[in-house]
DNA sequence: CTTTTCCAGTTTATCGATCATGTACAGTTC
DNA sequence: GAACTGTACATGATCGATAAACTGGAAAAG
């Protein structure tokens, strides 16, 4: 067995994780300002990654560039965190359908290694790889769906959604956010033929319009 | 009353354009490659804007690019095309609901003023100018869902579709894809106001399952 | 006192040059 | 002649430097 050739050195790929990282981790918080220069010098690297790194976050929607005065972390509300679930909500549902046009269910197996991954990060407490179990659950079926479009947008979606909700649902016993997903792995797995569709559908539905309420709640407060 | 600021020059914009017309017209097509160097002197700019323009495109799905080995103009089977406009369909279907949960119809008045300048262009014949207020009158509508992140991910799939459709839908009398958009306007537009939305839905579904009958038709000639 | 103009400082956008990598092809070995 | 090796070459990735644009505030004008 020969390893796994070693990931290409590409500046810009480590910049945009780092920046990532930075952002998730609150490090640099909504508001602030990334210059590009700083960043250069306290990486050691020119300026040409950053700036593709931040041409990369922009598209994805996590910061904002304005011509010749510089990028900011984008401010983003309850509100757009909201429409953002809104509009995964769709992209999931339309994922279900594609699945059940296809009738291939293989990638369940994937799905509930994930969610052995997620109880077990419950287990350690660790919030961290919970949220990435969680997003890979739904990668998981995005894939499933075999739409490349839909994929390329989804993580699009997933990742700027990842960006900001992880530090809202805090309060919320990880166990239940966990345990949520068992429900979707449920209907999938359901051998009510008749309305599998309809009802894995429904628990997409619910599954995000609980989250959606959840941060309404937390702007209200 | 100010004009606006003249659009800043920004030569990564600009660069951005003139490759998607090249793409567009066909003057490149999908599986060539696009050669930074060649570009930066033809165009007689440096490669830098050159590689950043290229860098959005990416995000957008239009071109791909493997780290130093080069660019290339997409491949876009007709399943994948279909799939981009099963994407679509969702969205707009997603629009929709949101409309309807604002109740705010202003921007309708935009969609009939893009549904005249369809009918001039298909008066005058002009594929182009049709399919940008093709495009447009579609945008208007996303813009009144005044959801960000939709309207984020919903450019970059008009982007992409707008990108491979146009060549394939050439045979089609220009005069039925322009009208088939008044269906949809008349819905938004009816005064019945109990199935409006599940109307003006079913239109948008129809719209687009029109258009995918009609991609698969021409793949399987 | 308010508005305008100008200037220095900061940062972005672009440039020209260099480094790193992949490719093709010629030469070598068996 | 098939498989391997080495080497030039094309091109992408990154660098360091420069040009262009914005910012804030001081000085000048009204």
């Amino acid at each position: 067995m020969i390893d796994k050739l070693e990931k290409r050195l590409l500046y810009r790929e480590e910049i945009k994780d780092k920046l990532m990282d930075a952002i998730i981790s609150g490090m640099i918080k909504p508001g602030d300002r990334i210059v590009e220069t700083r960043w250069a010098k306290d990486l050691g690297v020119s300026q040409s990654p950053i700036r593709e790194a931040l041409r990369e976050l922009e598209m994805i929607g996590v910061v904002e560039t304005i011509p010749y005065k510089g990028c900011i972390v984008c401010e983003i509300s309850s509100e757009e965190l909201i429409d953002g679930l809104k509009v995964r909500a769709s992209l999931e549902v339309l994922a279900v359908e594609e699945i059940f046009e296809k009738m291939d269910f293989t990638f369940i197996e994937k799905m509930e290694e994930m969610m052995e991954g997620m109880r077990a990060a419950v287990k350690e407490d660790d919030m961290r790889s919970f949220s990435k179990l969680d997003t890979e659950f739904h990668l998981v079926m995005i894939e499933g769906a075999e739409n490349k479009q839909l994929l390329r947008l989804w993580k699009q979606c997933s990742t700027h959604d990842f960006t900001h909700i992880t530090a809202i649902l805090t309060d919320r016993p990880m166990e239940e956010l966990c345990e949520r997903h068992q429900i979707i792995l449920d209907e999938l797995k359901s051998n009510n033929l008749k309305n599998k569709k309809q009802r894995t559908i429904e628990a997409i539905q619910h599954h995000f319009a609980t989250l959606i309420k959840e941060v309404e709640n937390k702007k209200n407060k």
